[in-house]
DNA sequence: ACGCATTTTCGGAATGATTCCTAATTAGAT
DNA sequence: ATCTAATTAGGAATCATTCCGAAAATGCGT
C-alpha cells in the first residue's frame, strides 16, 4: 500500500497542496475539503452542499461548484458522470474499479490490481491511455440478498 | 468471434427483434436504426437527428429521444455518459473497452478479452456485477503523433 | 494591526441536454 | 377500409451546471 489514506492525513495533505499553490483557504473550502476527505460515498454536488451547510450554513451552490472545479483542475478529486442525473465526486484519485449498485446507488471502490496495463493497450492499438475508468454495475451484497427490487 | 456484425446483418436483426416485440416500424425508426447499424462512432442524439434528417427531413428531436429510449430499454443499444455534454449511443452492446480520445473525441472499441471476471469480483467483494463499463482516456494514434494540442 | 490587490463568494440569470405534455398522425391488426 | 393503440412533432418544463457582476474576504506586504 502506498499512501495511508486516513481522513486526517488526506485532509492535511490537500490543505498543504492548496496552500502551496496559493489558493485561499476560506471557511467554505475548509468545510468542503473536510467532508470530502472523510467520505468514500462519492457524493454529488448537492450532497456536498447539504453537508457543508452544517458547518457553514450560508454557503451557496455556486461556491460548491467553484471549489469542486478547482480541486478537479488540480487533480485532487475525480469527477464521475453516471447514469443518474448528478455527477459524483471521488476523493480516491488512484486507478481503481468502481462498483455501482443499481438498487441503492451506493458506489464502492474495488481496490484490487487493475488488470490491464496502458502499455499493453498502446501496444495493441496505438492508442495511448492516460486515464482510466472501470466500473461494474450490479447489486451490492446487501441489495442482492434482499432481492433486486 | 461470435457474431459477424456486418451492417446489414445487424440492421435486419434489430428490425426483426422489434417486430417480434410488437413495435411499429415507422420511417423515422427505420432511418435511425439504419444509421446506427452502420456507425461505430458512438453518435450523440443530435448527431442521430442530423443524419436521420437526410432520409426523413421532418423528424424531430423528441422522436429521436423516444426511439433511442426504446432501443435502450430493449437492450439493443447502450447509452454512455461522458465528460462532454451529450450522451453517446453505442450499437456494440457486448462487453468491451472504450478508448476515448481527449483531443479529437473519437471513441474506439477495444475488443480484447475483458480482463476481470464478474465471478472473481463477486468472490472478493460480495458485489454481483451484471454490467460493466471500462474506458481508457488518452490520445488516439493520429492525435498522439500530431501533438496533444 | 491596516490597507490593498486579488481571489472567492453569493444569488440569480443563462444555458443546454433531456424529459414531459398534448394533440395530431400513422402502423398494423381485424 | 376501419379502428385502436403506439408514435410523432413541437413546444414547454425540468434540472444540473455554468456564467455573470457586485460584494466580501483572504493573505500578502507594510
Amino acid at each position: 500500500m502506498r499512501h495511508s489514506t486516513g481522513q486526517k492525513d488526506r485532509e492535511s495533505r490537500l490543505l498543504r497542496q492548496l496552500r502551496e499553490k496559493g489558493y485561499k483557504l476560506t471557511s467554505q473550502r475548509l468545510a468542503i475539503i473536510h467532508l470530502l476527505a472523510g467520505d468514500t460515498s462519492h457524493p454529488s454536488a448537492s450532497d456536498v452542499l447539504k453537508r457543508a451547510r452544517k458547518r457553514v450554513p450560508k454557503i451557496s451552490m455556486s461556491t460548491v461548484y467553484y471549489a469542486l472545479d478547482m480541486l478537479k483542475r488540480e487533480g485532487l478529486i475525480r469527477e464521475l458522470e453516471f447514469y443518474e442525473k448528478e455527477n459524483r465526486y471521488d476523493i480516491n484519485i488512484s486507478d481503481h474499479i468502481n462498483l455501482v449498485c443499481r438498487k441503492c446507488g451506493k458506489i464502492e471502490d474495488f481496490m484490487g490490481e487493475v488488470p490491464l496495463s496502458p502499455t499493453e493497450v498502446e501496444g495493441k492499438t496505438g492508442f495511448r491511455p492516460e486515464g482510466m475508468r472501470f466500473e461494474f454495475y450490479g447489486y451490492c451484497r446487501a441489495c442482492k440478498n434482499r432481492g433486486k427490487r
